[in-house]
DNA sequence: TTGAAAGCGCTAACAA
DNA sequence: TTGTTAGCGCTTTCAA
């Protein structure tokens, strides 16, 4: 049996076309694909035929708009870069069995306006798009802009804001200086993160105590604030690897790994070799780091595990169930290639 | 100056909520939102002021129903697995400074039942909620279901479908096997992709060349498939590699690099050393190849750039851009640990 | 320059 | 068991 006694429209088959052609009306059809009771058989099998037919799917949009839930959990990221990817594997992967389905959410165009994204992405999307949010990464403090469950991951700093997935950043940040500290380097740099970030804050103090520790003092010029973002660490890597070589740092702690890859690239086209000239050491160990030349001496967050947690965290959140509402995740040091006792 | 005479919504602000704080009316706010022509200064100023004051953000879910487009762009996929994360990084890099916001959506829950996602997914988003659509490994042909652009990356197999962006696999698969060819491998096996894609059959065919060129038959024992999913693969991998050690091959090509990981996983499990007893190389060149023990030796497609490319072509469908609907990428050889000669 | 009203596709009372 | 109706939050004619 064939379609429709009108030509085939081009758009999209609605609830309205399905109606039509089943001759109900479209209330039984919502009810038909909610499963709702109060339809008889031959009506329900009429009305499955006919979207079968048209291969009819009900809007999200539409449906959403109405209803009060939606069963989709919404990742809200600035951009997807290794670290963002990285969680939303394990969301992903988490998110198996659970009924919900995933939608990603990048919101974010320009590096440097990027602030107060998730705000408008929560708002955009929240309470009639998603159900509930996971917020990689936010620029600012979130309320209850959208009154749906939040979870943050690597939150930004402030009071109680919403529930937080992290990893432990002091220490993972203290044994990364550690390592370069004992390989003997004594004049290590740091590039930092982003200072809105509870993690950057987190992993400078780390530096701090670890050279404090070994009777080291921060040298204010070898401090330099990165972003966390490639594009913002390159001038500061620039000027730290373009000090002349008695003051330049032997070693260079960077607060994550896209930037410590970029000081990567800054030394080459510098000429400087890493890790006989220079030590680099990163932060996150997102798998690009593994296969930069040389791999990457960093410190591993567990990401998938991350992102599992936080998606166990809404779901509960959810479910109106209890559950913690600060998880803090172990680190690793990872030692690769681009870490070695200083030159002689 | 503080918010409603009203007692604060627990909810989020609407239209409404802000038409009435500035005393105007919905159509009103609308215009001023949208720029529209026809609303006097002092009015835009008032309205502009009570939307910043109640934080209002319009909802993505309701614009996208009235209006026709709603510049977002649609990445589709399964789920977020290594390939599609990668093609993910290239899009939204290449999204910057396009005004395009970015919604990925994972629309299959379940491994078994995962035929036809996008066709839902499709028909769920589109034209509603996206512009234009990407859709990452599709499980069936996609013909027009939600009449907006879609570019397909690595396309099923069939007629003239949408337009598309791929690699040569063909080519691929041939340098992958020819590299264990060439390294003295007699007894290779095949653990192949998901059949109902195109880059699944050539990379079968690419291998059935590269033996038979050397002189080999492709022994239908050694091959199996694997459907580019770890969780599909591990049986395959474990039959294989659980043959008695004169039948057994000394190496595999599988058809993924998450195949393959797997297939290193099962090899430990059953104390075969890697690359000493066997072989293995993968497909793809996910970041993940490069980390595992040992670092991967697989093909690698540019998956970034097919993201870009794939945004590009959607892009300038969108703005009814002549475009070529069909992109082929160039494939290498990368030649890691997990591939050596045969054992004596 | 402003607002009233219709309607996007759907769901949820409520009536019939 | 089915259909009528009233919206969800927004944009867009069209009148005032």
């Amino acid at each position: 049996m064939t379609t429709a006694d009108q030509p085939r429209r081009s758009t999209r088959a609605t609830i309205v076309d399905v109606a039509r052609e089943a001759g109900v009306s479209v209330a039984t059809v919502s009810k038909v694909i909610n499963g709702r009771y109060g339809v008889s058989e031959s009506t329900t099998e009429r009305v499955l035929g006919v979207i079968d037919d048209l291969g009819y799917e009900s809007s999200l949009v539409a449906s959403s708009l109405r209803r009060k839930s939606t069963n989709v959990i919404g990742v809200l990221v600035a951009e997807f870069e290794p670290y963002s990817a990285e969680l939303l594997k394990g969301i992903s992967a988490g998110l198996a069995g659970t009924g919900y389905e995933l939608l990603a959410h990048a919101g974010s165009t320009d590096v440097h306006s990027r602030s107060g994204w998730e705000r408008r992405s929560l708002s955009r999307l929240g309470r009639t798009l998603i159900d509930g949010a996971i917020v990689v990464t936010p620029s600012m403090l979130i309320t209850d802009q959208a009154d749906i469950p939040v979870v943050a991951v690597d939150p930004h700093t402030g009071p109680d804001g919403p529930a937080t997935v992290d990893s432990d950043n002091l220490h993972g940040a203290r044994s990364a200086a550690d390592h370069l500290v004992a390989l003997g380097h004594r004049r290590i740099a740091f590039l930092g993160g982003r200072p809105d970030l509870r993690s950057a804050q987190l992993r400078e103090e780390g530096f701090r105590a670890s050279l404090l520790a070994a009777g080291l003092t921060p040298d204010p010029d070898l401090m330099k604030v990165g972003g966390y973002h490639p594009d913002l660490a390159e001038a500061p890597a620039r000027e730290l690897l373009s000090l002349p070589p008695d003051r330049r740092p032997t070693a260079v702690f960077a607060a994550n790994d896209l930037s410590a890859l970029k000081v990567l690239e800054v030394a080459r086209e510098l000429g400087l070799r890493v890790p006989e000239d220079l030590s680099v050491i990163g932060y996150d160990n997102v798998p690009e780091s593994a296969s930069s030349t040389p791999p990457l001496s960093t410190v591993a967050q567990p990401l998938h595990e991350m992102g599992v947690t936080a998606l166990r965290i809404l779901l509960a959140m959810l479910a109106q169930q209890p559950v913690e509402r600060h998880v803090r995740m172990p680190t690793e040091l990872v030692v690769r290639a681009s870490t070695a006792p200083p030159p002689a």
